[in-house]
DNA sequence: TATAGGGCTTCCCACCGCTGGAAGGTCAAG
DNA sequence: CTTGACCTTCCAGCGGTGGGAAGCCCTATA
């Protein structure tokens, strides 16, 4: 399989296929024409790793996450720790989220937003 | 007043004040020994961007709040609708933040967390 | 067989918003 | 006179791509 094919299969951009071969997540072999030759198993992690990202994981995360897929001796608790960690890490992002999303709708209530200069958004900034 | 004090004042890091200046958000006089002097109008405006930056708003959104701040002829209705397409880009964010927990969330409960290998939460990414 | 087009390669730069560190000038206290 | 805290500039790097240049390779058509 050539990189486009793979792409395609893993929803994956080329380039950011070319940045994990980069980073060491993928190690595709060359074909004679030094083209990228993707196997079945490449493809497959290739196909995890667009899934673990969109999950949030990070790099490095995801780095984990396919040591832990390769190792048939994993103990679950070793990845449930991992998505653990990494969901109470989504939990913080969402209540500092929701608490800029609050401070910010209610701004957003008060102000006229007609031509006059009167703004509660820029006296909140400004709090002079 | 030197760039500590503002910073303690202004709870931004000097780090972050040089960075501020080098983009052209503030820009403080110089004293004779080549610290930057800062006025109280700098003083305010490092509070206003340390108040809109946590409020999520992003660097080219703050020097607009800022020159909307000293546009004393300013329309509340500019300053409403970028307060306005900022919380738009917040709740999109917080919906796919929500997306990504409730499915983390759910593996994690799943998954038993012991010594066994079997894990629903690989296997959701392998979806072999 | 020549050529046009697409796909592939590597390489380097840019993004956002800082952050860290090195190398060196300045200031106040002891 | 030295120490140590503060200030300066500059350069590099983070994550995770994206854009684009320069150049090779492959296939199809004329």
């Amino acid at each position: 399989m050539n990189i486009s094919e793979v792409s395609t299969a893993s929803g994956l951009p080329a380039k950011t296929i070319r940045y994990y071969e980069d980073i060491g997540l993928i190690r595709p072999a060359r074909s004679a024409n030094g083209y990228r030759a993707f196997s079945d198993q490449d493809a497959h992690k290739l196909a995890f790793l667009s899934r673990a990202r969109s999950l949030g994981f990070s790099i490095e995360d995801c780095r984990t996450l396919l040591a832990l897929w390769e190792d048939r001796s994993r103990a679950s608790g070793d990845v449930r720790k991992l998505a653990k960690d990494h969901l109470d890490e989504i939990d913080r992002k969402l209540a500092e989220l929701h608490q800029m999303r609050d401070s910010l709708a209610h701004l957003v209530k008060c102000c006229a937003g007609d031509d006059r200069p009167d703004c509660p958004i820029i006296d909140r900034l400004a709090k002079d």
